[in-house]
RNA sequence: GCCCCCGUAGCUCAGGGGAUAGAGCACCGCCCUCCGGAGGCGGGAGCGUAGGUUCGAAUCCUACCGGGGGCGCCA
């Protein structure tokens, strides 16, 4: 019996009870009630605090309507004992058998054990990373591509469409100046002083001229025009080969200056103007966001005629809707958060709803530790240090967990130290040896030729018990780490279960010792070990980790 | 000045209004006759401060203190 079972059987004796007329609630009968493990032991398998919930709503006291529900509630076959306790917690211990089975419907449900289709119909896009093309992927954009990645494996697990897309901002100033730094580079000068300093600028420059050899020979002008025309595409070459290193499958690369050559931001600049939210001052033209909630009105377009940055934010998002995406998330670095409201305010200036159809995630910085201190210089790049940089210290599996295993609200340090020991000190190495040891055991059975054999009803040790539960749980972790786009619940949730692998371990031995015959004890262990890898497999999956079988 | 994030054990961090606030590291002491000891068991220590909402607050609200980041007709 999972918790969402039991939730289930609880609103069915709520139901009964109103039918009754034992029961008042003016608001109906809810459809879910909370579920959760107790912290301790004697509280049962499960604990409820609908009683407490509701008391108030019926007008009884907690642990009367406590005592109605526990009534109804011990008479079910799942249920084996239900105590009220405290102001009227019902503490529930769910019938051993009941339990148990839950090894085999993990194993019935393989790698779809986890997902749901609570968002299904719905289509989502997912930006994430859109750093400009002037250089490396850096580290702080390294945790965007990290946790964008999982969001939306956990968002594709709920059964939504999911599309992850990079948006390139080559349009406008930077790109300019990345140009002439190019240049500078491939005529030997110094770069200038608004220009990019690393020596990654150098290669690029080099890889231009040993491609076009006539670059050289032109005038500054036009060496320009050449490093951008040559130079921007292998920026953007090597930042998608960078990310696919990652692990992260972009289903769109889109490019800034796409909107601006097919009149997509004449066109969302229209759309605003019959909306009457945008207005002429001074030679320019604003977007009225002031008026949904902004600090102040924003240019749009420069009186010098030039279109302001937030015009391409303004087509760009406007597009994305035109594509049918009915929720659109953008994550976003810390540095950027004064940048929310007024893409909020232009979301709603658009007649849509914020929150909903638009959706803003920031996240705060990261810094790479060794020895105790921050890393500031990178080795690809000088000034700064990049994704590669990560990846080649600690490698792609180390890096994504390091990346999404801490809450996105908080700062990020990533010790080097840490991270590349091969001891259970190092989060992904618990986890993963957890889901080596479980291969190892599958294996060790199949030479056996011992076959996993379903008998819920032996599952009854207490460090089985815990077991069950942990995997019992995954749905819902998924569910929440989806619904509140916080990967971090994955990675700690594979940390627990794990634990609770090895403690199964420690205590239940899963295969006849030396040359016992087979017991239906053995099997039924078995099976249980065999969703235990499941759950492992599947949670390491959605952070974009491999689950290996020897290690 | 205004805005955002953070403040929980010596350290790094979990904790969706619930019961006695949890892990890992570090420190001390244990457990290998056979499934991977990269494991397990036991031990001490904590919610920045002051109010408020609630039957109940680490969690929600307000103020303050401390740390980080941001506030252009830049992108």
């Amino acid at each position: 019996m999972t918790p969402e079972q039991l939730s289930a059987a609880i609103v069915d004796v709520l139901a009964t009870l109103s039918d009754e007329g034992a029961l008042t609630l003016p608001d109906g009968v809810p459809s879910a009630v909370t579920v959760e493990r107790p912290r301790q032991k004697e509280h049962g398998d499960y604990a409820t605090n609908v009683a407490l919930q509701l008391a108030k709503k019926a007008g009884l006291a907690p642990r009367d309507l406590a005592v109605q529900i526990q009534d109804r509630l011990v008479k079910l076959d799942d249920v084996a004992d239900v105590q009220i306790a405290g102001p009227g917690f019902l503490n529930i211990t769910v019938a051993a058998e009941a339990q148990g089975v839950i090894a085999e419907q993990v194993v019935a449900q393989g790698e779809r054990y986890g997902t749901s289709e609570t968002g299904a119909g719905e289509r989502v896009n997912v930006e994430f990373v859109s750093a400009n093309p002037t250089g490396p992927v850096t580290l702080a954009s390294a945790r965007w591509a990290a946790v964008g990645d999982t969001i939306s494996r956990l968002i594709e697990a709920t059964g939504s469409e999911v599309a992850r897309e990079y948006y390139f901002n080559d349009h406008g100033a930077q790109i300019d100046r990345f140009a002439n730094s190019l240049l500078a580079r491939g005529k030997g000068r110094e770069v200038p002083e608004d220009g990019y300093q690393g020596s990654y600028i150098t290669d690029i420059a080099q890889q231009v001229l040993a491609a076009h050899p006539e670059v050289a020979d032109q005038d500054d002008e036009q060496g320009r025009e050449s490093m951008r025309a040559f130079g921007v595409p292998l920026m953007f070459e090597e930042i998608k080969r960078t990310l696919e290193e990652f692990r992260v499958p972009f289903d769109v690369w889109f490019h800034e200056n796409d909107l601006h050559e097919s009149g997509a931001v004449q066109r969302a600049i229209d759309r605003l103007t019959e909306l009457g939210n945008i207005y002429e001052k001074d030679g320019a033209k604003w977007l009225a966001t002031e008026k949904f909630g902004d600090d102040k009105d924003r240019v749009i377009v420069r009186s010098t005629g030039q279109p302001a940055y937030l015009s391409g934010d303004l087509a760009y998002y406007l597009d994305k809707r035109d594509r049918g995406f009915d929720r659109c998330i953008i994550l976003l670095g810390a540095d950027h958060h004064g940048y929310v409201r007024r893409l909020m305010a232009m979301c709603a200036a658009f007649g849509d709803e914020p929150g909903r159809n638009l959706e803003i995630i920031i996240g705060q910085m990261v810094n790479l530790l060794s020895h105790g201190s921050v890393v500031r210089m990178g080795k690809r790049s000088g000034n700064i240090v990049t994704l590669l940089d990560l990846v080649e210290e600690i490698g792609v599996d180390a890096a994504r967990y390091a990346l999404v295993r801490n809450s996105i609200e908080t700062n990020l340090d990533i010790d080097i130290d840490l991270w590349t020991k091969a001891t259970s000190d190092n989060p992904v190495f618990y986890v993963q040896y957890a889901h080596a040891r479980v291969s190892s055991i599958l294996r060790n059975a199949a030479e056996l030729g011992l076959a996993p054999e379903p008998h819920a009803e032996l599952l009854t040790h207490d460090k089985e018990g815990d077991l069950l539960r942990a995997l019992a749980d995954f749905p819902r972790v998924v569910q929440a780490a989806a619904d509140l786009r916080e990967p971090h619940r994955i990675a700690r949730y594979l940390e627990d279960t794990a634990a609770a692998y090895h403690r199964f371990y420690d205590n239940c031995r899963v295969l006849p010792m030396g040359d016992e015959d087979a017991t239906d004890l053995n099997r039924a262990r078995l099976v249980l070990v065999d969703a235990t890898r499941t759950v492992l497999a599947n949670g390491l999956a959605l952070l974009g980790v491999s689950a290996p079988e020897r290690m």
